[in-house]
DNA sequence: TATACGTGGCA
DNA sequence: TTGCCAAGTAT
């Protein structure tokens, strides 16, 4: 295997990364920071999480809400779990919500706010693993920790032509990758590394004809760059399916219901439904319907998950009573001015879409 | 070590 | 349309 001579490397990276780095609104800028402005590591927090299997472009207007409602650490430990699962609403992988609030609790009761400055004790605080508390202890304290994102998993495997596949090739990245990590701005370091894996050195179609690292790649010599990382090849998706019930009273509120605390879309809420099974036996029908009232077909949903795909039944009821409901589901009414407002992940607003525009066409049917 | 856990964009 | 991909963590 080649060696690649850390100090040259990171010298190269930097300079690329100085003058090509991208500007996003959790960062300081190489200059800045070089005039010596620390990032805030709330700021450095919150972004490493949302950016957790997630895109830069979708975690920009969260980022923005997140800190303009909850400042500091202190708001953010203080609101109430559901408006952080509301706020998070569409983002995705909701066990980090619940994992944020959870150790914006203990920065807040243990550390009094301040957040611990070694990888080792960030990686105690709940839904920091090795890569965010890595990305913090490098950018926010200056410690010369290892970054092991996906993009530096690309990076370094192109660089050595890595040919084990992952996930059996982390140990080695991981090594490749400690062994490049400078003492100097190791933060700048690891910012660039996403950089280069995110405008250069991307998934498809890399521009290794700009690359600032070129000249260390014995992928780009050698082969292919695109060749890299190879993968274990992946397991087909299954196939669930379930109904969904939607009820609307009279002034146009919807019955809804939280989800349990754990597990799928853990805390977050929903229209009544039932478990989702495998396609062929799933419960679905009126019959499965958790009250009594006049329910109606409003055709089905299909929603793609990480490990699944489910098609919804979607059942629809108008003018329902709260009476109907009587107690059998644990739940709330959300009116018109609420419904934006609700833990809804983008699943169950598809049903809700869906659930309405049956209800509008039925109302307009009525009329006429 | 393998699996559960969301969503939106792109070829 | 389908599959892959994007700054992973918990169990």
């Amino acid at each position: 295997m080649p060696t690649i001579d850390p100090t040259a490397f990171s010298t190269a990276l930097l300079a690329w990364y100085d003058d090509h780095h991208r500007d996003l609104p959790w960062r300081v800028s190489p200059r800045d920071r070089a005039a010596g402005r620390k990032p805030d590591p709330y700021r450095v927090w919150l972004s490493e999480v949302m950016l957790q299997q997630t895109t830069v472009a979708a975690v920009k207007a969260y980022f923005e809400t997140f800190t303009r409602r909850w400042p500091q650490i202190a708001n953010l430990a203080q609101a109430p779990e559901s408006d952080v699962l509301s706020a998070w609403a569409g983002l995705g992988y909701y066990a980090r919500a619940r994992n944020l609030h959870a150790c914006a609790r203990t920065v807040h009761a243990a550390y009094g706010d301040r957040f611990p400055e070694t990888a080792a004790a960030l990686k105690a605080l709940p839904g920091v693993g090795d890569y965010t508390s890595a990305a913090i202890a490098a950018i926010a304290f200056d410690e010369p920790a290892a970054v092991v994102d996906g993009n530096v998993e690309r990076v370094i495997t192109r660089l050595i032509a890595l040919e084990t596949p992952l996930p059996r090739a982390k140990p080695q990245i991981r090594h490749q990758a400690e062994q490049l990590t400078p003492d100097h701005r190791p933060g700048d370091f690891a910012q660039a590394m996403m950089d280069l894996g995110a405008m250069i050195c991307t998934p498809r179609r890399p521009a290794c004809g700009i690359c600032p690292v070129d000249v260390f790649c014995t992928a780009t010599r050698t082969a292919k760059a695109e060749r890299f990382p190879i993968k274990e090849k992946k397991k087909p998706i299954p196939e669930r399916s379930g109904a969904a019930f939607v009820a609307f009273r009279r002034d146009g509120a919807v019955f809804l219901r939280q989800r349990p605390g754990s597990g799928m879309l853990g805390g977050m809420s929903e229209p009544p439904s039932t478990d989702w099974s495998a396609r062929t036996d799933g419960a679905t029908g009126r019959d499965a319907a958790p009250f009594s009232a006049d329910w109606q077909q409003a055709g089905t949903i299909e929603h793609g998950f990480t490990h699944f795909r489910l098609t919804l039944e979607v059942w629809r009821a108008d003018d329902v009573a709260e009476a109907a409901v009587g107690g059998r589901v644990a739940g709330w009414w959300s009116g018109p001015d609420q419904i934006d407002g609700e833990a809804l992940p983008t699943v169950m607003k598809k049903v809700l879409k869906a659930a309405t525009r049956g209800r509008s066409e039925a109302s307009r049917r009525r009329k006429t």
